[in-house]
DNA sequence: ATATATTTTTAGACTAGACTAAAAATATAT
DNA sequence: ATATATTTTTAGTCTAGTCTAAAAATATAT
């Protein structure tokens, strides 16, 4: 059996190998999980012992197959949820995170399959994040920060890094959705804010603006 | 806070005191929590400290209007999520109890709310059980077992007592649902059973059936 | 009314998951 | 290369919820 916390404890070391390097160490993993670094350490040992991650003392941790599939288990049930609640429940983007972290810890493989196909199986959540299919195959797509983009190339918005409610809704009184072409007109070296075109609407965000937002090239 | 575990005891407490006496006892707690007296008694003195319960030692113990408040939230979720389960998700209704038991913790009013809403504001979950409103409120129904149904009355059948799979498979076996009527051709004195007509169909049922089948007179 | 049986409570121990404080290992800086 | 700083682990403690075994209260039977 395995408990709710060890699910979020996976869930965390997943993501935090995707950003970065990929063994994931025991303090940026207890950040991320808002404890200590020795809670950490213990339950790196205790997934070791379970088998879903691998562990050499001081060397950070990285999960097992086994591991992944669970963690991948759990964003697929995160991301559907997220489409249930914005597509049938009028949830707006920046609403459905914290009740979908509740809802990602809900055991049932019939409710996940029904409710996908309830949703008509959708390739990508509110946030346009890849939701992982049965089998936890999750397509990988390259994707740019708009930090990283070239000026005078075309951009489709593609997806968000934070999804704090405070980010999604400057995105929204800036008319920038998922989907929203952005052309790069302008990058400023002094504090690299970038000057972009939406909706034929010219105007400046910041960097930390621009590492938070994910771009494909048209 | 209120833990899950503690929503568990409250909730059973709850049921308890509706079928049958009004205080509840240290083993029925524990036996319906499935755990030991010795962890009743425990949490009865815990939920009694946080204003959920009131307690004497020896007595038996109570819900305070906190303590219902609490239950009747927990079951309005269960049941409204039972209707999603089955309306929307194609469940059958002996499929529905245990993920609706996980279902019932999601902690957010803005999801319970928008859910009753897509469903059109049922009243009754699947199982004919009445969902309590946003304040609380649940109709009482006057309903009577089939075991003390009178011989020559036609009944409709409204609710079931016992929701196992077993149980729910053999209603439907035989062809009674929520809103099947149902004639009480004869009682036998011997073993207690009854034979009823149902579809126009006659055939007999034992006790331990007619004792977890709700009917109202019609 | 007293003995016996049942129910309930208490006392003490266990596990999961968290914490603090200190020790050990690794990384950085001169 | 050595001293210093940072990271990680260990050791020991705490809380929630569970358990067993024994004690205390209540109920039942003669």
């Amino acid at each position: 059996m395995i408990t709710l916390t060890e699910e979020n404890y996976i869930k965390a070391i997943f993501h935090l190998s995707l950003q970065g390097k990929e063994t994931v160490s025991t303090n940026d993993l207890a950040e991320a999980m808002n404890t200590k670094a020795s809670s950490a350490t213990d339950m790196i040992k205790k997934l070791s012992e379970k088998g879903y991650a691998n562990y050499k003392k001081y060397q950070g941790v990285i999960l097992t197959d086994s591991g992944k599939k669970v963690a991948l288990s759990i964003i697929r049930k995160h991301r559907l949820w997220e489409v249930f609640l914005v597509d049938k429940l009028g949830f707006t983007w920046d609403e459905v995170h914290e009740v979908a972290e509740q809802l990602e810890h809900i055991k049932s493989p019939k409710l996940i399959n029904q409710l996908d196909r309830f949703l008509d199986y959708p390739k990508h959540d509110p946030h346009g994040d890849p939701i992982p299919d049965i089998n936890g195959n999750m397509p990988i797509v390259e994707k740019t920060l708009l930090s990283q983009a070239q000026v005078g190339h075309i951009y489709s918005c593609i997806g968000v890094n934070d999804s704090s409610a405070e980010f999604l809704q400057y995105l929204d009184t800036n008319n920038i959705q998922l989907g929203s072409e952005i052309e790069i007109m302008y990058i400023e070296p002094f504090d690299k804010s970038i000057k972009i075109k939406v909706n034929n609407n010219e105007f400046t965000v910041s960097n930390s603006v621009a590492k938070n937002l994910y771009l494909k090239k048209n």
